[in-house]
DNA sequence: GCCAGTTGTAGTACGGTGTACGACGATCGT
DNA sequence: ACGATCGTCGTACACCGTACTACAACTGGC
């Protein structure tokens, strides 16, 4: 085998296996095939190196996820501009909206694993523009979890009901199963709607409002 | 071996093997340890049965969960008081979220599975009431999804954020990492927040009231 | 210049998973 | 009585995450 024992080293001297590399590449590796199929062999051999030399940079393969969902928060510009908060929080949400929509395999890591500093940082932010906003502390607590839940929760529907359509066969099947059928009529006239290509941009931003200001308004009681 | 060839049966005759059974002790074992331990071969054993026995009554593992996921949107009551559609809103999405809390483990197979029967009948129900609201059609249509994103997120979030004890002394260790720096203040005395117990109980009929409140407005306008 | 120690790499192996396949025995229709 | 059918299950395969171990290559001290 060409090197062992010392670490992989490309033409200009930089090393092959590193943890930003490591994570660089399973991020390619989401991004062009999701993160269900992506394996430690998998991930190694694409790295031409054998499975088990990732683990000297990374604990598990937990660890190696929540890097990853690391790495999409880690996209998202934290700076807002000036005025009312609102606006700031405004900005916020719809950087890490997109941020997610970038990377939809992420989504549900951004819920099945903890927080890395990037996240923690955007979290951080945001609280931290709630607290200029002069609320009531147990509203600015809400309006944080309602704010989080609006983002993460907007963006795995935008995924889910299509939009792209990455959907399998067996999937358009069974939605055609309850468009055609009478017993669903309410949600085959929802989905007809949705395929129409109705709301979807703009349902995100609009809820967001809602919330916002029912927030202020609370605020202001 | 005891009994081959023909359906298991107990002493009064009704048989051991049934979709019905499976998916019954499934969900006891989900109830019991949660939904991740469970692999075919373990319920298999639950029953006393080969572990390939169960695919005679379930395509695979992805179709088992989805029914497990639709067990809990059975236990909900479709059943509304007469009254205004806030109300009667108002009162499915409280029965959804109970059933979620109850049953922890299925939150995740909300978003990850297809609808099932029960699960379409309850769409179908939420879709009813907010058609008899006599809103805007684009905004009903995004009514519903703030609706079920705000039941699914706040119940997911009620969840990850302890209120049942159920953490490992890894996660209560990087807890207590966050809140002991001085990196992420704001992120500490939310945790300090949520930690002397308040929020929690009302803030999701509070963020509940919030959405209504708003699509009411909004169709008022 | 040499040798010990360190460090990154990888081979092997273990215990687990979902499930395709085929055999077989018990039951049922005739 | 006897085939067809159906539910059951043993075996096997491919794959997974990863613990353990051996070892090559580099580094630092002498």
């Amino acid at each position: 085998m060409s090197h062992v024992g010392r670490p992989k080293k490309e033409r200009d001297g930089k090393p092959v296996l590193t943890r930003e590399s490591i994570v660089a590449t399973a991020l390619r590796l989401a991004d062009e095939q999701g993160v269900e199929p992506i394996s430690m062999r998998k991930l190694a051999a694409e790295m031409g190196v054998g499975a088990m030399s990732i683990y000297h940079y990374v604990a598990d393969k937990d660890a190696l996820m929540e890097a990853l969902a690391d790495e999409v928060a880690a996209e998202i510009d934290l700076a807002t501009p000036d005025g009312p908060w609102t606006t700031a929080a405004r900005q916020l949400a719809i950087s890490t909206h997109e941020a997610l929509i970038r990377h939809p395999w992420s989504i549900p890591l951004w819920t099945s694993s903890w927080p890395g500093p990037h996240r923690l940082a955007l979290m951080e932010r945001m609280l931290e523009v709630l607290a200029g906003a002069d609320l009531p502390p147990d509203v600015a607590d809400l309006g944080f979890h309602a704010l989080t839940n609006h983002i993460q929760g907007f963006a795995r529907q935008r995924v889910a009901y299509g939009e792209n359509p990455t959907d399998t066969p067996e999937a358009t099947e069974r939605i055609e199963a309850v468009l055609s059928g009478d017993e669903y009529p309410r949600i085959a006239e929802h989905a007809r709607y949705h395929q129409e290509g109705h709301g979807a941009v703009d349902e995100f931003t609009f809820v967001l409002d809602l919330i916002l200001d029912g927030l202020a308004r609370t605020g202001s009681d």
